[in-house]
Parts: structure tokens; C-alpha cells; sequence
DNA sequence: TAATTATGTCACTTATTTGAGACATATTGC
DNA sequence: GCAATATGTCTCAAATAAGTGACATAATTA
């Protein structure tokens, strides 16, 4: 993928993340090309969409699998997701919305399922863990994958809004997420 | 306010919380009028905007002062605002965005006030809970609050995508909220 | 019932956004 | 330097959304 595709993902990304409705020369305008050339690159509207989808899609899937084989202790597999998560920043808060709202239409099947993947590898450690009463037996599981979710979500909006030094937002979130669903380690 | 007007307050709320470029049309559909109608109780779209933004922060603002009110305790002034919080679902998340985003211009000054109000009793209780020990000291003040209001949305829409039951939705929400800041009752 | 008020329908204008053609200008690799 | 490729500028047409006037119809109430 050349320079500027890749730029225009990115400032789609990071525009449609506020307002999906964003329009394409404001786009443009923020991955620094002009309108003409967008359209050179991406049919239309929808094919931004898709591409912007499917890249995202890609890269979380990836850091996230990544950051689940580096460690055996299924608790530095759950932190390490977590902290991967967040490294993602713009990215993932993208691919959640694209879950949780219909508007985003469908996910392609394939990284769909790619992403199921991922995420069921988690739900299996979360699920053994509170099977080993290390984990609030009164939390559901839908319960707690939102939660880290939305934990993730607030890291990186503390880190951008400059509230919280990077390094001390993933370290809260991991703090938080552990007490919440109260983790033993 | 007449019915209708409450009406259409009600479904732009629903509609912006979702996307804030929906269109006036949708909008006026939601509300079950005709987009004539809307337009002779709202001059523009930034009207109807800023009419939502009065209105839900004066009911969120209500509702958690008259939640703070309700108890002498700290600890159940705060779980009685998250409850209340969670009580105005689609109308807290709405007031969240505006406060989180810039693109939905400033809020109103008086209103903002009266809100910084709510917020600075919120802010003083969890500070003298910190302070007493009685909540983990490594978590700062502004993470807290982010945390709280992300908890607070995690909640309603947990309810609203119908993984969680109202009841659940709301008693998770203080168990992870507690655990999250290491809150001893 | 008559008058008033609220709402709907239709038509029209204007503004914005989108998509694409034609051609000029940079930039790159050979 | 030349050819190939990438990008910019200008332009225009189509689509969509916003706002408004004129008038009909429904609902409310004196």
C-alpha cells in the first residue's frame, strides 16, 4: 500500500472516530492531500469505509493476538491485550464502535471471524479464571468484556485529552479493570 | 413545553447520541412529525442542538443533585448519583458527549455552572474517601471521574443491547465501580 | 358551532457534499 | 533528460439536506 493510501486510512480513522459523517474533504484536508486525490484512491465514500474497517480490523486482531502469545500466565495474556489495546489508540476505539454500532454497517465475515477469534480466546481465559473463583462469580462474562472495553476506551481518552500521562493510563486502566472484576493475582 | 416540542427534544437526543449529523428528517420521523413541524418549533438545527444540550443537562443535573441529596453517607451519595445516572440513560450519555467532545460547541455557561456544582460535590466526596484511605491513593482524581462516567455509560448500554437485565446492569455497575477504585464501604 | 391552534402536504430555493473529467505540475526511476 | 506515475487545480453535474411560503386538514376549546 503506498504513502498516501496509507495516510488517507489513517485520517479517516481518526475523523470518522468523532463524526462518522465527516466529509471527505475535511478528510483529505487532514491526511493532507486533496479531495481529487482521495477519490483517486478510494471509489467513494463507502470504499473508505470498508478499507478503513478492514485495515483497523487487521492491525488490532494482530497487536492483540501478539500481545496473547508473548506470555503463558493467562492474567499477563488479559494485561498484555490490554495494553495492547491501548497502544492502539484511535484504532481500536474505531473497530469497537464498529461492533457496537449498526450504523458502521456489517463487518466483512472473514475479519469478523478473525476477530471472534481473538475474542474468544479471551472470554476463555476470563471464563477459567472466574471458574477458579479468581474472578467476582456475580459478573457476568457479557459483562465484563464490555467493561474492559470501555476500561480501554478511557485510557486512551486520558492520554489525548492530556488529562494523564501515557504510561500512567495503562497503568491505572490495568488496575482498574483487575479491581473491578476483583482479579487475584 | 408542549408534548410535541418534548417529543422532538427526545428523538434528536436519540438520534445525535448516535450520530450528531443526523439529518432533520430522521429526526422529525423519530419524534413521529413532519420535518415542517420541527422546523416551526426549532428555527435551525443549531436551535434544536442547543435545546437538547438545555434540557438534558437541567435533568441530569437534577436527578443526580436530588441523588446526592438523598443520603448522608459519602459512599451512597456517590452509588445514588451513579444509580441516577444510569436511570437517565440515552440523556446522561448526550450531556457525556458534550462535555467530551468540542464539536458540540460549548455548553451554555449558566448550565455548565450549575453541572461544575454537581461535579465539585462529586469530586469533593472521592477526594475525602481518598484521603481516608478508603480509596486507592496510585489512582488520580481526573481518572477517577473519567472512570465513573465511563462506567456510568458501560451500564446503559450494556441495559440497552439487552445483554444485561435493568437490575444487573445497575448492581454491576457499583460492584466493578467500587472494585475499580478500591473503594472499602 | 365557530374560531383558534397545531400539524401536514406540496413546492420551491439555496447550500453543501459528492463524484468525475480535463489538464497542469511535480516527483520518481531509469 | 525522458517516460511513467502521482498529485493538484479548476470545473461542472448530480444528489442530498436545509429552510420557507402557501394552503389544507385535524384537533382543541371558547
Amino acid at each position: 500500500m503506498t504513502d498516501t493510501k496509507i495516510e488517507i486510512i489513517a485520517a479517516a480513522v481518526k475523523c470518522f472516530r468523532l463524526n462518522e459523517s465527516a466529509t471527505l474533504e475535511k478528510i483529505a484536508q487532514e491526511a493532507g492531500v486533496s479531495r481529487r486525490t482521495l477519490h483517486r484512491y478510494f471509489k467513494d465514500r463507502q470504499e473508505l469505509l470498508d478499507s478503513c474497517k478492514n485495515e483497523m480490523l487487521d492491525r488490532c486482531n494482530k497487536a492483540m493476538t501478539e500481545a496473547y502469545e508473548r506470555d503463558n500466565d493467562p492474567i499477563k495474556k488479559v494485561r498484555n491485550m490490554l495494553f495492547a489495546a491501548i497502544e492502539q489508540g484511535a484504532n481500536y476505539s474505531f473497530v469497537k464502535r464498529i461492533y457496537e454500532r449498526s450504523s458502521f454497517a456489517e463487518v466483512d465475515r472473514n475479519k469478523e471471524f478473525e476477530s471472534d477469534n481473538v475474542k474468544s480466546k479471551w472470554l476463555t481465559i476470563i471464563k477459567n479464571l472466574q471458574q477458579e473463583g479468581r474472578i467476582n462469580a456475580e459478573l457476568t462474562l457479557p459483562w465484563i468484556f464490555n467493561l474492559f472495553g470501555s476500561i480501554i476506551e478511557t485510557s486512551i481518552y486520558a492520554f489525548e485529552s492530556g488529562d494523564i500521562a501515557r504510561n500512567d493510563s495503562k497503568k491505572f486502566a490495568w488496575t482498574s479493570f483487575k479491581g473491578a472484576i476483583g482479579l487475584k493475582e
